[in-house]
RNA sequence: GGAGAAAUACCCAAGUGGUGAAGGGGCUCCCCUGCUAAGGGAGUAGGCCGGGUAACCGACGCGAGGGUUCAAAUCCCUCUUUCUCCGCCA
């Protein structure tokens, strides 16, 4: 959510900078400003009238002591009261429609940002050469199921389209990728959190996953909303909303955690023939990484969350490169996003293997997540990013295509190999173990 | 799943329709006491919203949301959570 002080002085500008994110604002803006006039106008007005009551009740139970007649007062009151309710009604439908409006506008993109989409993605850095081959490299679909890492058509047995099942060789490799990026964020100071993997409707109105993407998510009960849970689409819309109406001290930020929870999305539409195998998919595994900064410490976190999954991918051994996204590529509720892609060889491009992103306020703002700002005694939104550290759908096939040998075997990366026993190559031989 | 009880500030807790939501602990400041302990005094209810340059004023506020009433922590309804008991169960 964005804040109104900042829509009521300056509207052209905040229309402006929506403008790079695709988002033509002029008309919601314009809506903003005459519901928060409205509002207010509405509330002067009623809050009067309560003081009023308020005075008076108060004098009520003197002029019965007194045995005054208070009959011509009660009637007055009686209909201040109706008034009262009346525009508390009021003041009630135009709070949720001003409410509404604001939840639907996207975060302002940092100034530093191409506006436009893709297409003006700004590569930053490049770590490592892509790797060459001196014979056909298979995809990664051929390798997992001649090695018997992944079993797919079991999967769609089971589930349907978009699932797979990870067997023998393939689920411990799964297991030691996510040991390593456990152990990594324990080093640096993590906390690990494991979270539902339910959750109740107003963790996705923080994280700004709603109103917008509420068909992508899977929905678990019917009935009324508020009370249903949805499968979690990221562990972030948990963490971000972990602190929702809390105000937190200065001294406990930043707060650092990450979780490991699978990840449910419904892809609807989104199947593409260059997409096979374990890159899209309904559930996949992820690492996630939430910072709650002080306001003025969040570039300074941004850059932390970008270096830490930067050494992940390096410490695989992948050349990467790091992505600024342009403004209408990041996602709504964030301010800026990196993207790190690693070079998949069957797909002839770079896939996305984390995106790390600040979201600033906006979703502090959404689930009210405040810190008491020691020096003025203030309460402040704090700051919330996050990124994923990582998720193992793309890496596990980066892995196999990226380290496949001319006899189809598979070399383990070193710093996965205490993981798996010692074990350097994962062969053909080694199915069902 | 069923029955009962509960939810008031940092903690404990009083308060069943009427002017400022008791009291205690803790915390902060002051006094006294040669240190300590003890004692005395004062302060300590939040957050959001509205008006105002500000001091300040007003609205809201007793788990959440509605309702009854001139007036609700208090009465009614719905929901949430916690505790106790019963049932079911990996």
């Amino acid at each position: 959510m964005l804040d109104i002080k900042v829509i009521k002085e300056n509207p052209q500008e905040v229309i402006d900078r929506l403008a790079a994110k695709g988002k033509d604002a002029k008309e919601e803006v314009a809506e903003i400003l005459r519901l928060d006039g409205e509002r207010r106008a509405l509330i002067l007005e009623t809050d009067n009238l309560k003081a009023e009551q308020n005075r008076v009740s108060k004098e009520i139970p003197k002029m019965k002591k007194a045995g005054e007649d208070t009959a011509p007062v009660m009637a007055e009151m009686k209909r201040l009261s109706e008034q009262i309710k009346e525009n508390d009604d009021k003041i009630r439908v135009v709070e949720a429609d001003f409410r509404q409006v604001m939840l639907s506008l996207p975060n302002l993109p940092d100034k530093d940002l191409a506006p436009g989409g893709k297409e003006n993605n700004q590569e930053l850095r490049q770590f490592g050469t892509p790797h060459v081959f001196d014979f056909e490299p298979k995809n990664h679909v051929d390798l997992c199921t001649d090695l018997g890492l992944i079993d797919y058509d079991r999967g769609t047995k089971l589930s349907g389209s978009g699932f797979w099942i990870y067997r023998g060789m393939g689920a411990r490799l799964e297991w030691a990728l996510l040991n390593y990026f456990v152990e990594t964020h324990l080093n640096d100071g993590y906390e690990m959190v494991l979270v539902p993997h339910m959750l109740g409707a107003a963790t996705g109105t923080v994280s700004g996953q709603f109103p917008k993407f509420k068909d992508e998510v899977y929905w678990i009960d019917d009935g009324e909303e508020e009370r249903s849970h949805f499968m979690l689409p990221t562990a972030e819309t948990a963490l971000v909303s972990l602190h929702m109406n809390e105000i937190l001290r200065e001294d406990e930020l930043p707060k650092k955690y990450f979780s490991y929870t699978p990840c449910f999305r419904k892809e609807a539409g989104s199947h593409r023939a260059d997409e096979r195998g374990m890159v899209r998919g309904h559930q996949f595994n992820k690492v996630e990484m939430v910072q709650y900064t002080l306001p003025e410490k969040s570039d300074e976190a941004f850059e932390e969350l970008v270096g830490k999954a930067e050494a992940l991918v390096k410490g695989l051994g992948f050349h990467f490169r790091t992505v600024k996204l342009a403004a209408e590529d990041c996602s709504a509720s964030m301010a800026r996003t990196y993207d790190i892609e690693i070079h998949i060889p069957s797909m002839n491009g770079y896939k996305e293997v984390s995106s790390v992103s600040n979201a600033r306020d906006y979703q502090a703002r959404r689930g009210a997540v405040r810190f008491r700002r020691e020096a003025t005694g203030k309460t402040e939104f704090v700051h919330t990013l996050n990124g994923s550290g990582l998720a193992t759908s793309r890496i596990l096939p980066a892995i196999v295509e990226q380290n496949q040998q001319k006899d189809g075997s598979v070399v383990v990366p070193e710093v996965l190999r205490k993981y798996l026993g010692g074990i350097e190559v994962i062969t053909k031989d080694m199915k069902n173990r």
